[in-house]
DNA sequence: TGCAATCCCGGTAACGTTACCGGTAACGCT
DNA sequence: AGCGTTACCGGTAACGTTACCGGGATTGCA
């Protein structure tokens, strides 16, 4: 009653063989209905468990995906539960491991969890991260990596990831039509990934309504509120200042807003601004702000999917990308013309 | 180079025995230092890990602790970051399991863990709980369990918690300091200890202030905005309405918040309001929402210690009951009178 | 020189499980 | 009677590691 009932107590209290009440357990075929039943019924009563260790050590593979994230804000903690669900469904349980958008938590989380804990990876990397050769280290133990929201081109892995120049463009384009005319951006750390693209966006929108790019309409800075206030602050200090700002975060587009109304500007009629990532707080906020909406659930359990699928296929699936379609959510703080239909929410 | 090297390997390049290279690798004294240097030195080359399947099925512990939280809101990600902090220091993995506030899903995430995955368990109960079976089996198994934040009062087991009542005496205070008379509460489903607690302590600062309860100014109602909400409708729709609301958590005073809002109802003139949490959002919103904060950080953390401890000692902690002090900031959705001391951030 | 202590090492069992091989009995068929 | 087939079961090795026991060789001391 102490131990947890192993395969050997059924084994003994029915007089059988192990390799019996093994196959009896597994319901593989030679084996007689009657000792089945007998072996089902004890193992009932000593609420018998398998042991999950030494099934993975045995037949070397854990059931279990090795999960790192940069932190566990709405968006990432959303893509997750996202994974979660997949997961669970097809038999994997997942470990999560935050870094802290910190390189060396990075590495030490991937490094423990490489440790026999799990059979691949599905990784967003931090935004510090410039190096990846922990993460090839992963590949050459032929361990399935997948890649979700924030992809490394370097990496030859699959990955799903946000249409994130169409979220640019999207934003910056509808600051257009609204007739801003001197659009800034606020952009992460120039090695990010989804920033650059979000940039992109943005470019190839000024580029089809003819305006042109002014170096300092575009700002680097870190991925946090509290730059992008100071970023903004500096913005509304030119002469020729923005009359729109597109952020790449709403967490930049909260600081960018404390930074406006503390300059006693108003939106939309004096400085539009759009965020990304629609979370919840953009629309409680007075103006609520407009945002590009990513559909962070539907993200996680694709990358799920397809974490799943290369571990059964076994094949080679580094090049595949899902993109996922991002869309705008148009609010106050940059509708200056009535919407044809309306929307919001 | 295809498999990962084992201590057999080096065993055999070496001409050596495994139980000398297993001797080396960990420091035992009863190996020569020439002999120790070599295994290091192939250990390096062949960049040996050792596997953490093996030596858990060997020693019969897994050093990863199972963290089941309900969700992944802002607290409960601070909490878990706190967890995570402690435990990599202390040479543990978390394992972090959402339930969705849902029971079935508690239970089979409970189930998986328990298969010989985890040494324990730092656990959250869903809101949906109220039969702790599941986890009263963990114990059968002598498996150590700490609860976190909502914790449950039958089960034996250490503890660490807000001073909920503290939290909802300093909230109820402070409004009827500012001069509230009707102050109503938003409390959550009755079978919830954190909210019961609150709604303690906002009865024993009714008292203190000699007001008298009014049932109907008390109102139970489901953990999220959209209740709070109309909750919040029906009390202002009251022929003699609340001046003031306490909400037990932020999502409730956003709610409520947008209640008061539609009403036309002036903050904190006509209306006072009071959160929980203290979650980034409340201080974004106008006007700015006065809510409880709580050391979410510092209590994840302390959680982590204790469980460290209920293994290292392996002392029966079960009546350990630690406690934290909540701290209410001040902000302009409650402020009628002019504060003695600045504060709010 | 003899004997014990010390230093270092190897063999084996065990953790709980499954894969593989082999074996026994019963049966049916020619 | 002899043979092959089927149905069922047991023994053993193996996964990678450590604990334990039992050595052999070398050293120290009397």
């Amino acid at each position: 009653m102490d131990k947890p009932a192993t395969i050997k107590d059924i084994a003994r209290q029915l007089n059988i063989s192990i390799s019996t009440v093994s196959r009896a357990l597994r319901n593989t075929p030679d084996v007689n209905i009657e000792t089945r039943k007998a072996v089902m019924a004890l193992a009932e009563e000593l609420s018998y468990q398998p042991n999950k260790l030494a099934l993975s050590l045995k037949q070397k593979q854990t059931h279990n995906i090795g999960v790192i994230v940069p932190n566990l804000d709405y968006v990432l903690a959303t893509m997750v539960r996202g994974i979660d669900e997949v997961a669970l469904e097809a038999g994997y349980t997942v470990m999560v491991c935050q870094s802290n958008e910190s390189f060396g938590r990075e590495i030490v989380n991937t490094r423990r969890l490489l440790d026999s804990l799990v059979d691949g990876f599905i990784i967003s990397v931090s935004s510090e991260t410039k190096v990846f050769d922990h993460f090839k280290k992963i590949q050459e133990k032929k361990m399935p990596v997948v890649m979700f929201d924030r992809l490394i081109p370097d990496l030859q892995a699959p990955g799903v990831r946000l249409d994130n120049m169409d979220g640019g463009y999207q934003a910056t384009e509808h600051l257009a039509e609204q007739g801003y005319k001197r659009i800034a951006i606020l952009a992460g750390p120039k090695n990010l990934g989804i920033s650059n693209m979000r940039m992109e966006g943005y470019l190839n929108a000024l580029k089809k309504y003819r305006m042109k790019p002014d170096p300092d309409l575009m700002i680097h800075c870190d991925f946090n509120q509290q730059y992008a206030y100071i970023a903004t602050q500096e913005l509304l200090a030119m002469k020729k200042r923005p009359d729109a700002i597109f952020t790449i975060s709403d967490r930049m587009a909260i600081g960018a807003m404390l930074a406006i109304k503390e300059k006693g500007l108003r939106m939309p009629q004096d400085i539009g601004l759009v965020g990304f990532n629609n979370e919840p707080v953009v629309s409680l906020v007075t103006p609520a702000i407009s945002s590009v909406d990513q559909p962070a659930f539907d993200l996680g359990k694709l990358a799920a999917k397809l974490f799943i699928e290369t571990v059964h296929n076994n094949s080679d699936m580094s090049m595949v990308e899902e993109v996922l379609r991002p869309k705008l959510y148009v609010r106050e703080s940059s509708l200056r013309i009535a919407p044809k239909n309306g929307r919001s929410r």
